[in-house]
DNA sequence: GGTGAAAATGAAAATCGTTTTCATTTAGCT
DNA sequence: AGCTAAATGAAAACGATTTTCATTTTCACC
Protein backbone atom coordinates (compact mmCIF):
# COMPACT_ATOMS: atom_id res chain seq x y z
CA UNK A 1 0.00 0.00 0.00
CA UNK A 2 1.87 3.22 -1.37
CA UNK A 3 0.43 6.30 -0.47
CA UNK A 4 -0.16 6.92 -4.76
CA UNK A 5 -2.36 3.96 -4.49
CA UNK A 6 -4.49 5.11 -1.19
CA UNK A 7 -4.92 8.42 -2.59
CA UNK A 8 -6.20 7.09 -5.86
CA UNK A 9 -8.59 4.77 -4.09
CA UNK A 10 -9.89 7.16 -1.23
CA UNK A 11 -10.31 9.80 -4.12
CA UNK A 12 -11.89 6.88 -6.53
CA UNK A 13 -14.62 6.05 -3.61
CA UNK A 14 -15.57 9.33 -2.59
CA UNK A 15 -16.53 10.14 -6.37
CA UNK A 16 -20.03 9.24 -6.77
CA UNK A 17 -20.53 9.66 -11.01
CA UNK A 18 -18.42 7.35 -13.36
CA UNK A 19 -14.90 8.76 -13.34
CA UNK A 20 -12.74 8.57 -16.92
CA UNK A 21 -8.74 8.06 -15.91
CA UNK A 22 -8.12 11.75 -17.30
CA UNK A 23 -11.04 12.93 -14.79
CA UNK A 24 -9.46 10.73 -11.52
CA UNK A 25 -6.06 11.98 -12.93
CA UNK A 26 -6.84 15.57 -12.44
CA UNK A 27 -8.58 14.99 -9.59
CA UNK A 28 -5.64 13.26 -7.53
CA UNK A 29 -3.03 15.62 -9.28
CA UNK A 30 -5.07 18.49 -7.50
CA UNK A 31 -3.69 16.92 -4.21
CA UNK A 32 -0.44 15.28 -5.29
CA UNK A 33 1.15 17.13 -8.42
CA UNK A 34 3.78 14.15 -8.68
CA UNK A 35 1.48 11.48 -9.28
CA UNK A 36 1.59 9.49 -12.56
CA UNK A 37 -0.85 8.30 -15.20
CA UNK A 38 -0.30 5.15 -15.98
CA UNK A 39 -0.38 4.85 -11.47
CA UNK A 40 -4.39 6.15 -11.75
CA UNK A 41 -4.70 3.40 -14.54
CA UNK A 42 -3.29 1.06 -12.94
CA UNK A 43 -5.04 1.20 -9.76
CA UNK A 44 -8.23 1.63 -11.31
CA UNK A 45 -7.55 -1.34 -13.34
CA UNK A 46 -6.91 -2.67 -10.29
CA UNK A 47 -10.10 -2.11 -8.42
CA UNK A 48 -11.65 -3.74 -11.38
CA UNK A 49 -9.74 -6.80 -11.16
CA UNK A 50 -10.64 -7.07 -7.18
CA UNK A 51 -14.75 -6.77 -8.00
CA UNK A 52 -14.78 -3.01 -6.62
CA UNK A 53 -15.81 -1.56 -9.50
CA UNK A 54 -16.33 -2.00 -13.68
CA UNK A 55 -15.46 -0.56 -17.03
CA UNK A 56 -18.63 1.05 -18.93
CA UNK A 57 -18.10 2.45 -22.10
CA UNK A 58 -21.00 4.42 -23.25
CA UNK A 59 -20.73 5.55 -27.19
CA UNK A 60 -17.57 7.77 -26.84
CA UNK A 61 -14.40 5.98 -27.13
CA UNK A 62 -13.54 6.97 -23.20
CA UNK A 63 -13.90 4.36 -20.71
CA UNK A 64 -15.36 5.37 -17.67
CA UNK A 65 -15.07 3.99 -13.81
CA UNK A 66 -18.17 2.72 -12.09
CA UNK A 67 -18.30 1.16 -8.45
CA UNK A 68 -20.20 -1.38 -8.02
CA UNK A 69 -22.83 -1.44 -5.28
CA UNK A 70 -25.04 -4.03 -3.93
CA UNK A 71 -27.96 -3.27 -6.44
CA UNK A 72 -27.91 -3.56 -9.71
CA UNK A 73 -28.54 -0.93 -11.90
CA UNK A 74 -28.54 0.20 -15.53
CA UNK A 75 -27.83 3.82 -17.49
CA UNK A 76 -29.65 6.49 -19.08
CA UNK A 77 -27.18 8.21 -21.17
CA UNK A 78 -28.06 11.79 -22.52
CA UNK A 79 -27.21 12.15 -26.17
CA UNK A 80 -27.02 15.84 -25.25
CA UNK A 81 -25.20 16.86 -22.16
CA UNK A 82 -23.26 13.31 -21.90
CA UNK A 83 -25.07 13.20 -18.53
CA UNK A 84 -26.07 9.93 -16.96
CA UNK A 85 -28.58 8.38 -14.82
CA UNK A 86 -28.80 5.68 -13.35
CA UNK A 87 -32.08 3.83 -12.28
CA UNK A 88 -32.82 0.32 -10.41
CA UNK A 89 -32.72 -2.98 -12.40
CA UNK A 90 -33.46 -5.48 -10.62
CA UNK A 91 -36.56 -6.46 -12.35
CA UNK A 92 -34.50 -6.59 -15.35
CA UNK A 93 -31.90 -8.68 -14.08
CA UNK A 94 -34.36 -10.94 -13.27
CA UNK A 95 -35.14 -11.16 -16.61
CA UNK A 96 -31.96 -11.49 -17.80
CA UNK A 97 -30.63 -14.44 -15.54
CA UNK A 98 -33.40 -16.21 -16.91
CA UNK A 99 -32.66 -15.57 -20.64
CA UNK A 100 -28.75 -16.35 -19.75
CA UNK A 101 -30.07 -19.68 -18.32
CA UNK A 102 -32.60 -20.69 -21.30
CA UNK A 103 -29.59 -19.98 -23.26
CA UNK A 104 -27.22 -22.10 -21.48
CA UNK A 105 -25.19 -19.50 -20.57
CA UNK A 106 -23.60 -18.25 -16.98
CA UNK A 107 -24.21 -15.01 -16.53
CA UNK A 108 -21.37 -13.24 -15.25
CA UNK A 109 -22.51 -9.09 -15.24
CA UNK A 110 -25.20 -7.17 -16.91
CA UNK A 111 -25.03 -4.42 -19.09
CA UNK A 112 -28.54 -2.59 -19.10
CA UNK A 113 -28.24 0.98 -21.26
CA UNK A 114 -30.98 3.48 -22.68
CA UNK A 115 -29.72 6.12 -24.71
CA UNK A 116 -31.69 9.29 -25.28
CA UNK A 117 -32.42 13.10 -24.37
CA UNK A 118 -33.08 14.20 -20.98
CA UNK A 119 -35.71 16.99 -20.39
CA UNK A 120 -33.40 19.84 -19.89
CA UNK A 121 -31.75 19.41 -23.30
CA UNK A 122 -35.07 18.58 -24.64
CA UNK A 123 -36.13 22.24 -23.28
CA UNK A 124 -32.66 23.52 -24.61
CA UNK A 125 -33.98 22.42 -28.32
CA UNK A 126 -31.46 20.97 -30.48
CA UNK A 127 -32.89 17.58 -30.19
CA UNK A 128 -33.41 15.73 -33.83
CA UNK A 129 -36.73 14.51 -34.51
CA UNK A 130 -36.41 11.20 -35.78
CA UNK A 131 -37.83 9.00 -32.34
CA UNK A 132 -36.20 5.21 -33.37
CA UNK A 133 -36.22 2.93 -31.75
CA UNK A 134 -34.09 0.51 -31.00
CA UNK A 135 -32.17 -2.51 -29.44
CA UNK A 136 -28.89 -3.55 -30.98
CA UNK B 1 -24.04 4.95 -55.46
CA UNK B 2 -20.69 3.79 -56.56
CA UNK B 3 -20.41 0.27 -57.08
CA UNK B 4 -17.79 0.45 -53.82
CA UNK B 5 -20.73 1.46 -51.92
CA UNK B 6 -23.18 -1.36 -53.88
CA UNK B 7 -20.59 -3.86 -52.87
CA UNK B 8 -20.19 -3.09 -48.92
CA UNK B 9 -23.89 -2.51 -48.89
CA UNK B 10 -24.53 -5.63 -50.13
CA UNK B 11 -22.20 -7.29 -48.45
CA UNK B 12 -23.32 -5.75 -44.94
CA UNK B 13 -26.71 -6.71 -45.32
CA UNK B 14 -26.01 -10.43 -46.14
CA UNK B 15 -24.17 -10.69 -43.90
CA UNK B 16 -25.98 -12.18 -40.47
CA UNK B 17 -23.11 -11.75 -37.55
CA UNK B 18 -21.82 -8.56 -36.20
CA UNK B 19 -19.40 -7.27 -38.46
CA UNK B 20 -15.96 -5.17 -38.05
CA UNK B 21 -14.48 -2.73 -40.02
CA UNK B 22 -11.81 -5.04 -40.84
CA UNK B 23 -13.46 -8.56 -40.93
CA UNK B 24 -16.30 -6.57 -43.69
CA UNK B 25 -13.15 -4.81 -45.09
CA UNK B 26 -11.63 -8.25 -45.50
CA UNK B 27 -14.93 -9.85 -47.42
CA UNK B 28 -15.48 -7.43 -50.06
CA UNK B 29 -11.68 -7.31 -50.52
CA UNK B 30 -11.85 -10.94 -51.31
CA UNK B 31 -14.49 -8.96 -54.21
CA UNK B 32 -13.22 -5.85 -55.11
CA UNK B 33 -9.35 -6.01 -54.31
CA UNK B 34 -8.58 -2.69 -55.20
CA UNK B 35 -11.46 -1.22 -52.27
CA UNK B 36 -9.88 1.12 -49.75
CA UNK B 37 -10.57 0.54 -45.89
CA UNK B 38 -11.78 4.46 -45.13
CA UNK B 39 -14.62 3.73 -47.43
CA UNK B 40 -15.93 0.36 -45.80
CA UNK B 41 -15.43 2.15 -42.92
CA UNK B 42 -17.70 5.14 -44.24
CA UNK B 43 -19.94 3.38 -45.61
CA UNK B 44 -20.43 1.78 -42.08
CA UNK B 45 -21.25 4.89 -40.54
CA UNK B 46 -23.73 5.63 -43.62
CA UNK B 47 -25.63 3.00 -42.76
CA UNK B 48 -25.72 3.84 -38.81
CA UNK B 49 -26.42 7.01 -39.93
CA UNK B 50 -29.39 6.52 -41.87
CA UNK B 51 -30.49 4.22 -39.03
CA UNK B 52 -29.95 0.74 -40.71
CA UNK B 53 -27.71 -0.22 -38.48
CA UNK B 54 -25.72 0.15 -35.03
CA UNK B 55 -22.80 0.67 -33.19
CA UNK B 56 -22.15 -1.93 -30.60
CA UNK B 57 -18.87 -2.39 -28.16
CA UNK B 58 -18.47 -5.68 -26.35
CA UNK B 59 -15.90 -5.00 -23.93
CA UNK B 60 -12.47 -5.71 -26.41
CA UNK B 61 -11.67 -2.39 -28.33
CA UNK B 62 -13.76 -3.37 -31.36
CA UNK B 63 -16.52 -1.34 -32.64
CA UNK B 64 -19.05 -4.07 -34.74
CA UNK B 65 -22.15 -3.12 -36.40
CA UNK B 66 -25.30 -4.46 -36.56
CA UNK B 67 -28.19 -5.14 -38.29
CA UNK B 68 -31.34 -3.14 -36.86
CA UNK B 69 -33.85 -5.80 -37.30
CA UNK B 70 -37.47 -4.98 -36.48
CA UNK B 71 -37.51 -6.69 -33.17
CA UNK B 72 -35.57 -5.53 -30.60
CA UNK B 73 -33.37 -7.75 -29.07
CA UNK B 74 -30.34 -7.98 -26.66
CA UNK B 75 -27.01 -10.31 -26.46
CA UNK B 76 -25.50 -13.09 -24.95
CA UNK B 77 -21.60 -12.61 -24.98
CA UNK B 78 -19.45 -15.62 -24.10
CA UNK B 79 -16.09 -14.23 -22.41
CA UNK B 80 -14.75 -17.12 -23.89
CA UNK B 81 -15.13 -18.05 -27.25
CA UNK B 82 -16.07 -14.16 -27.94
CA UNK B 83 -19.18 -15.71 -29.78
CA UNK B 84 -22.32 -13.67 -29.69
CA UNK B 85 -25.80 -14.89 -29.01
CA UNK B 86 -29.40 -12.99 -29.86
CA UNK B 87 -32.53 -13.23 -27.51
CA UNK B 88 -35.36 -11.45 -27.93
CA UNK B 89 -36.08 -8.43 -25.81
CA UNK B 90 -39.28 -7.26 -26.33
CA UNK B 91 -40.47 -8.12 -22.11
CA UNK B 92 -37.45 -5.97 -21.87
CA UNK B 93 -38.09 -2.99 -23.99
CA UNK B 94 -41.31 -2.63 -22.33
CA UNK B 95 -39.41 -2.05 -18.78
CA UNK B 96 -37.25 0.38 -19.81
CA UNK B 97 -39.37 2.19 -22.13
CA UNK B 98 -41.50 2.85 -19.01
CA UNK B 99 -38.23 3.81 -16.86
CA UNK B 100 -37.21 6.19 -19.47
CA UNK B 101 -40.28 8.31 -19.16
CA UNK B 102 -40.13 8.17 -15.19
CA UNK B 103 -36.96 9.86 -15.46
CA UNK B 104 -37.96 12.45 -18.13
CA UNK B 105 -36.12 10.69 -20.77
CA UNK B 106 -37.09 10.18 -24.64
CA UNK B 107 -35.49 7.03 -25.84
CA UNK B 108 -33.83 6.89 -28.71
CA UNK B 109 -32.19 3.36 -28.44
CA UNK B 110 -31.43 0.09 -25.87
CA UNK B 111 -28.42 -1.53 -25.29
CA UNK B 112 -28.98 -4.96 -23.46
CA UNK B 113 -26.06 -7.14 -22.58
CA UNK B 114 -25.37 -10.54 -20.48
CA UNK B 115 -21.61 -11.58 -20.30
CA UNK B 116 -21.14 -14.93 -19.58
CA UNK B 117 -20.07 -18.24 -20.76
CA UNK B 118 -21.50 -20.62 -22.93
CA UNK B 119 -22.01 -23.81 -22.16
CA UNK B 120 -19.33 -25.21 -24.45
CA UNK B 121 -17.02 -22.96 -23.29
CA UNK B 122 -17.62 -24.40 -19.64
CA UNK B 123 -17.64 -28.13 -20.66
CA UNK B 124 -13.87 -26.72 -22.42
CA UNK B 125 -12.99 -26.11 -18.51
CA UNK B 126 -11.28 -22.49 -18.70
CA UNK B 127 -13.38 -20.78 -16.55
CA UNK B 128 -13.14 -19.23 -13.22
CA UNK B 129 -15.10 -19.79 -10.99
CA UNK B 130 -15.99 -16.65 -9.55
CA UNK B 131 -19.87 -16.01 -10.05
CA UNK B 132 -20.51 -12.41 -9.20
CA UNK B 133 -23.42 -10.88 -10.92
CA UNK B 134 -23.89 -6.93 -11.44
CA UNK B 135 -24.76 -4.48 -13.64
CA UNK B 136 -22.66 -1.13 -14.46
C1' DG C 1 -23.41 13.02 -75.52
C1' DG C 2 -20.83 16.67 -73.23
C1' DT C 3 -19.97 19.75 -68.83
C1' DG C 4 -19.30 21.03 -64.24
C1' DA C 5 -20.25 20.86 -59.35
C1' DA C 6 -20.62 17.92 -55.59
C1' DA C 7 -19.71 13.65 -53.66
C1' DA C 8 -16.98 9.45 -53.15
C1' DT C 9 -12.73 7.04 -53.15
C1' DG C 10 -7.98 5.24 -51.67
C1' DA C 11 -3.54 5.89 -49.59
C1' DA C 12 -1.36 7.85 -46.19
C1' DA C 13 -0.98 10.34 -42.11
C1' DA C 14 -2.98 12.12 -37.82
C1' DT C 15 -5.49 11.31 -33.59
C1' DC C 16 -6.07 9.84 -29.18
C1' DG C 17 -7.22 6.72 -25.48
C1' DT C 18 -5.05 2.76 -23.83
C1' DT C 19 -1.22 -0.21 -22.65
C1' DT C 20 3.62 -1.46 -22.18
C1' DT C 21 8.43 -0.69 -21.21
C1' DC C 22 12.10 0.25 -18.26
C1' DA C 23 14.92 2.58 -14.99
C1' DT C 24 14.20 4.02 -10.37
C1' DT C 25 11.94 4.15 -5.96
C1' DT C 26 9.35 2.23 -2.25
C1' DA C 27 6.95 -1.08 0.85
C1' DG C 28 7.08 -4.92 3.65
C1' DC C 29 9.53 -8.57 5.64
C1' DT C 30 13.49 -10.74 8.28
C1' DA D 1 19.66 -2.05 8.28
C1' DG D 2 19.38 -5.14 4.25
C1' DC D 3 16.88 -7.63 0.82
C1' DT D 4 13.33 -8.68 -2.65
C1' DA D 5 9.24 -8.12 -4.86
C1' DA D 6 6.07 -4.79 -6.06
C1' DA D 7 4.84 -0.08 -7.36
C1' DT D 8 5.78 4.16 -9.60
C1' DG D 9 6.49 7.83 -13.35
C1' DA D 10 8.08 9.25 -17.83
C1' DA D 11 8.18 8.08 -22.15
C1' DA D 12 7.36 5.26 -25.91
C1' DA D 13 4.49 1.83 -28.29
C1' DC D 14 0.15 0.36 -29.77
C1' DG D 15 -3.96 0.08 -32.46
C1' DA D 16 -8.49 1.18 -33.78
C1' DT D 17 -10.60 5.13 -35.49
C1' DT D 18 -10.80 9.35 -38.02
C1' DT D 19 -9.09 12.94 -41.06
C1' DT D 20 -6.62 14.78 -44.94
C1' DC D 21 -5.92 15.47 -49.63
C1' DA D 22 -5.20 14.54 -54.41
C1' DT D 23 -7.73 12.03 -57.74
C1' DT D 24 -11.73 9.84 -59.68
C1' DT D 25 -16.55 9.20 -60.30
C1' DT D 26 -21.41 10.15 -60.14
C1' DC D 27 -25.32 12.65 -61.49
C1' DA D 28 -28.14 16.65 -62.57
C1' DC D 29 -28.41 19.75 -66.23
C1' DC D 30 -27.92 21.44 -70.68
MN1 LIG E 1 -27.41 -7.99 -32.55
MN1 LIG F 1 -23.43 3.23 -12.76
ZN1 LIG G 1 -29.14 16.07 -21.47
ZN1 LIG H 1 -18.10 -19.64 -25.37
Amino acid sequence: MTPQRELIFRSFFEMDKHVSVDELYEIVRSIDRSIGYSTVWRNLKLICRVGLAQEVSIGDGITRYDRLTRIPHGHLFCLGCKKVVEFNADQIVGVLAQTAIENDFTNKGFKVEVQGFCGECRAKGSVDSSETESVS
